[in-house]
DNA sequence: CCGGACGCTTGATTGTGGTCAATTCCTTGT
DNA sequence: ACAAGGAATTGACCACAATCAAGCGTCCGG
């Protein structure tokens, strides 16, 4: 089950990454329109920390201590249930926080967080965080606005699994694959896993590969991870994506 | 289907409230406590409204001019697709708000919201708010904890849908509720329609209906929307709700 | 007191998804 | 190239929930 378990290492030297986290708080939406100052002090409670893959980051019922920024990879935030079933409750991408709800509730973790692939993030550190957050009100912005995102992420997710079945809920996950990769490409791969999709999707492998098979008949092609969509508005018509589901 | 169909109407003097609206900010956890300077401010971009039972204070896909906080009734929030149906997502209740993260997200309504009862409630203006935000630090610090709050709430939820069967979401609802009214009384009063109750667990009112029956020989009695539970331990162990359901 | 409306329950049937098992396909290592 | 292991698919069967259709009970107005 798991291979190249590499624990956790923070960078090496303790110091001298400071400038390599500056440049990643660039690099990331969430937090590129920062001033200069704010940017200075959160590099100050940060590290940056890679991971190889399967490596579980977080647990479930644990303590919120840090904030996580992903750099790259992907992440995977799951529950269990005391049968030991498990629910892929989101898959997080580069770019993507994780953990904030739970720190700013200052409450045990409601999902568990495991690595998909090897993966490098910022860990800031919760105390501080909160700290500066009582001072800078740019930051709290952005923060309110990552919260807000991540929240109708998971509305839309409960209106999914309430309002439609399995292969409706495939077929527009692929329609927003294909919108959010270049403008209205009809081909792409899949990012990850059809284990992990079915997860995510609420459903097991067996009947994901079924969702694939009933959605053929609406012009969904499929090789491996590759997938083409060769009739946008007969899967549309079959899906019932939200109109806006930007 | 629509019966005492009162429209909206702001309470009539637009002025005289604004002491009302300072009582109604004190008595409501996530603004209790603010100091009287924020309080004032919100106070001045604030007012009451009234509406009657079944009116639709929120439409899919409208803009979130407002931000609202309930002073007492009941209110569903509800998805509608495209054939028709629709989900409850949220029954919100007296102390809770809405439209919190359409509003911060500047991104148009994922759900509609209308009233189960006759309800007040406290409309907050949009922009009013947004540069209150900017200013307010602490102001700030409660909506990020509403926000975690409500975030919470969802992945919950998503984890219910995704583990749990409709018997088992409808027992752990009951105890959850039955350890948030009176300390672990056993003896409690539904607080809503079982119709309503079934959209929120995500089902029919049919196998709701099934699933009290289901639940009678794990100890739980029912008279209408009374219902008493007789042995915790064993619905628990039936169920299985999370370890700290708080 | 009666009739009707509505909320809730129960039964019969169908469909969607889960489980178990077998097979094919693909990847990977020797 | 070949064998081995894992992932993906397919089939048979079963469990849970939706649907359609009565049936029951209560509350209300005549």
């Amino acid at each position: 089950m798991s291979n190249s378990a590499l624990l956790i290492r923070p960078t090496p030297a303790g110091r001298p990454d400071r400038t390599e986290i500056l440049q990643a708080f660039r690099a990331t939406p969430l937090l590129r329109d920062l001033g200069d100052g704010v940017m200075q002090r959160l590099a100050e409670i940060g590290k940056i920390v890679s991971a190889g893959e399967n490596i579980e980051l977080c647990q479930q019922g644990g303590a919120a201590d840090q904030l996580f920024i992903v750099l790259d990879g992907q992440l995977a935030a799951f529950s269990t249930a005391v049968n030991g079933t498990t629910a892929v409750v989101e898959v997080i991408h580069a770019g993507q926080t994780l953990g904030l709800a739970t720190l700013l509730a200052r409450l045990p973790r409601l999902l568990g967080v495991r690595t998909v692939t090897p993966t490098r993030l910022i860990s800031l550190d919760a105390e501080g965080l909160l700290a500066l957050v009582e001072q800078e009100p740019s930051l709290v912005t952005a923060l309110l606005r990552a919260q807000a995102d991540e929240f109708r992420g998971l509305v839309r997710q409960v209106c999914d699994l309430k309002l439609r079945t399995t292969a409706q809920r495939l077929g527009c996950y692929l329609l927003a694959l294909s919108t959010e990769q270049q403008a209205n490409t009809t081909a792409m791969r899949l990012p990850f896993d059809k284990r992990l999709l079915a997860a995510r999707l609420g459903c097991r492998q067996e009947n994901l590969s079924r969702a694939f098979a009933a959605l053929r008949g609406f012009g969904v092609e499929t090789h491996g991870a590759r997938v083409i969509l060769h009739d946008i508005a007969k899967l549309t018509a079959y899906a019932e994506p939200d109109e806006a589901f930007t």
